[in-house]
Parts: C-alpha cells; structure tokens; sequence
DNA sequence: CAAGCCAGAATTGTATCCAAAAATAAAATG
DNA sequence: CATTTTATTTTTGGATACAATTCTGGCTTG
C-alpha cells in the first residue's frame, strides 16, 4: 500500500528540497563561503547540490529578499561585500525594534520570567569563564528570545528581530575578539534586566539602545581590521 | 488556450513578468479582492493573468515574504484574516522604526528639506479642503519619504519602514472615515515638522509615537466594525 | 593597432512536464 | 446509516526544455 520510507539518494527526503537547498545556501553566505562580490549562478550552484535550478532559484530570491545576497545589475546575485554602512544600518534596525520592544517588555514581565532571564545570563557567565564561546552565544541567544517571549500576539515583530539578529551574525564569522565583546554583551544583559526591575521603560529602552550600539561597534571595528 | 487572442494587455516587454504579475497579484491583496482565507491556487492565478505558473509562484513565495499572504498548513497560501493583534503588530513595528528614524533625520536635517516637508504639508492641506482623497495620500506618501531621504545609508532601514507602510494600507481599503483620519494624519505631520524645527529628538520621537498611533487607532476602528 | 561589430557561449526567464502529496469523492463494510 | 477505506481528481514541488538576453571573444575594418 504505502511505501516504505526508506531515503532514496537525494539527501534529505523528509524536509522540501527548497528548503534544504535554502539553508544551505544560508549557511555557506553566512560563513563566508563566497567572497563578496562573486557572481552566484544558479546551475552551478545546482550542480553543487545535486539539485534542479528550480529550488536553486528560489533559495536566491528568498535569501535576497532577507538582504543576504544581493541582485546584481543586469542579472543574477552575488553576497555583499561588507560595508560600514551596511552594518550601521543593520544595527540601527535593530536598536530601533529592541528599543521599542524592552518597553513592552518592562511592562508586561513577571517575576519568573525575571528570573529565568537571570539563569540565562548566570549560564552565559559560567561558560565565560569556561571560555566556551558557542555557548556563551546560545544562551545569549535565549536571553533575547525569553525577553521577546514575553510579548505575545508580535509574531511579525519577533521575526523581523530574529532576521535582523541572525543576519548580523554575519559580521561574526571570524571571532577574533570575541571573549571581549562576549565580557560586554554579558554586562549589557545584566543592565538590562537592572533596569526592567526598576519598572522603568525609559531606562530600559536606553539600555538596550545602548547594548546594541555596542554590539555595533564592535562589528565595526572587525570590519574596519579586514576592510584594510 | 494560452495562446488564444488576449488582448488584454500583454504583459509588458520591458518588464519581467514575474514582477509583473507580482504587482498584480499585490494590488489584488491590497485592494481585498481575495476573501481572507481564501486558498489562493498557482494553476488559477496563472490562468486568470495569462502567464504560466512559474512566475506566480515566485511573485507569491515573494508576497508571503512580505507577509501579505499567509503559508497554509500543508500546501498553498491565502491572505490572512483581518486581527486587531496583527494590526497592532505591523504599527508597532512602524512605531519603533519611524521613532527611531526620526531622530536621526532631526540631527541631520537641513533647512531646505524643512521647507520641502512644509510644502507637502500645505499640499496635502490643499488637496484636503479639496477632499481628494488620492492626493492627501500622496503628498502625506512624498512627506514620509522625504523625511527618510534625509538620512542616507539606510536602504535596508527605509525599504524595511516602506514596506510596512505599504503592508498598512490593506487596512484603509475602505475608507469611509478617511477624511476624518486624513485631518489628524495632516496635524500629525504638523507636530512633527515642529518637533524637527525644535531641535529635540526626543521630542520627535515622541510626536512621531503618537503620530503612528493614532494611526493605529484609526485603524483598529475600522476593523472593529468589519468584524462585526 | 584600436575601435566597433558580429557570432557563439553562457546565464537567466518562462513554460511545460511529470511525479508526489493532498483534497475530495466514491464505495464498501460493519 | 455511519465510518473507514479506497479511488479519483486537484494541486503543488521539482526537473527539464526552450526562448530571450547578456556576456565574451574573435574578427573585420579604418
């Protein structure tokens, strides 16, 4: 009757190949597999996948349309060289929606979510002194997450925040510095969550304005190393 | 039966007609020919526009990016049901953009770009006592844009900020009480010039907060009588 | 030798084809 | 008569075919 599911040769049966084709592509863009500026053809990079245009074709559109790649004049994409402008925009975009959103927050928080936030940034701080640098960024990560968490009924807002985090991740690839801006993201977290038990919107928003704003200046100064 | 004698104005030569389509089936949404909820079918869409599947399918992967139509679970797409939640998430998203935005045009403005939005002001003005409708839109449109072009180096923050507006307007499609809401959009942008003119971005800031929601609440009160 | 032009290759845009999944209708069984 | 199962139709995902456009390189000509 059904057949049986076993996976025929194609990598993963189970996810559309879309979107398999979609993260991989995500994922080489982010880690800088292309050098910025190189022209992304579609059957190449079909050929490299082992799939049709078709699914090629569409990963390209939907990453352009998160900003990953960009359309080149004439046609096809290439990934974007990193500019100043670029991550000043990103993170202004995300200074503007976090600011706003810790406002919401500050007024919508309880206490055991105080309180989870704090576990996040007490783990973030053991692994710290562990030096552990991919876990220090994933419970950073869940540190903003838990804070959106509280806001619900935002999905288009949390996702705009997520896009614009993720992408940024891009100027992350080659963490040099890393511990030090670690050290500061850390501190900014625990700023934050000072000001959301003051109860105060204003203070919180100036807070994570000023969080982010840091984050971007560290961004800048990576750049500006590999810029030269 | 693709080939039959369609004289209905052949997709443009010059344009590609998936951006053609794409702004067709744009429109379609905006202007709530579909009934929400409505399962939206590649193979019926292309027939009606004359063109073939592939590029419907991409101008709606496009649309659903955008977010002006929903995935459905399984397969296919529709536009998503008018909700006071959605609503109050796209304006605040533009709350916390264009707040934001603000303050940068207030510490970069020039005098003849105040001079310029004065302008606009008074057109829409005109255009008011005249009740067009279509030109107090677009003169508020060109007074948005204008002020967004004082910052430079911002594409992805101003396409980020124009989309949502754009995705707004599905909520004004009828607009019985549109004059009303064009006077407080019109003194909005009175008390945002001035605010400019102070020098104080906090105070922009706030004035555009509030000019924004009451966009927002304007909104919110048509939808309550549609969901009657 | 340089500049412009034309031919052929490469690449993208659009259409069509086929297969898989899902919705729907029909039928059979209890 | 209701419920489950099966068959048919619909619709989408992915591949391929073909047309249109851009790019490249060589060739002609001044």
């Amino acid at each position: 009757m059904q057949k049986s599911t076993t996976q025929l040769k194609t990598p993963k049966k189970s996810i559309p190949v879309r979107e398999w084709a979609y993260n991989n592509l995500k994922s080489d863009v982010l880690a800088g597999r292309f050098t910025p500026g190189e022209r992304l053809t579609e059957e190449h990079l079909a050929n490299g996948l082992g799939v049709s245009r078709t699914p090629v074709r569409e990963a390209l559109h939907k990453l352009a349309s998160e900003g990953l790649i960009q359309p080149l004049e004439s046609r096809g994409f290439c990934v974007a060289p990193d500019s100043r402008e670029d991550i000043e925009d990103l993170f202004d975009i995300r200074a503007a929606l976090e600011g706003y959103a810790i406002r919401i927050v500050c007024d919508n928080i309880t206490e055991s979510d105080i309180q989870k936030l704090n576990g996040f940034i007490e783990k973030a701080e053991d692994a710290f002194r562990r030096k552990k640098l991919d876990e220090i960024f994933k419970y950073n990560t869940q540190f903003h997450d838990t804070l959106h968490a509280v806001v619900p009924n935002k999905s288009r807002f949390h996702s705009l925040i997520a896009d614009t985090r993720k992408y940024v991740l891009r100027y992350r690839k080659d963490s040099l510095h890393y511990l030090d801006g670690a050290r500061k993201t850390i501190d900014g977290h625990r700023k934050i969550l000072l000001a959301i038990g003051l109860k105060d919107p204003d203070l919180c928003e100036r807070v994570m304005r000023e969080h982010v704003k840091e984050a971007k200046e560290e961004a800048l100064h990576k750049i500006s190393e590999k810029l030269r």
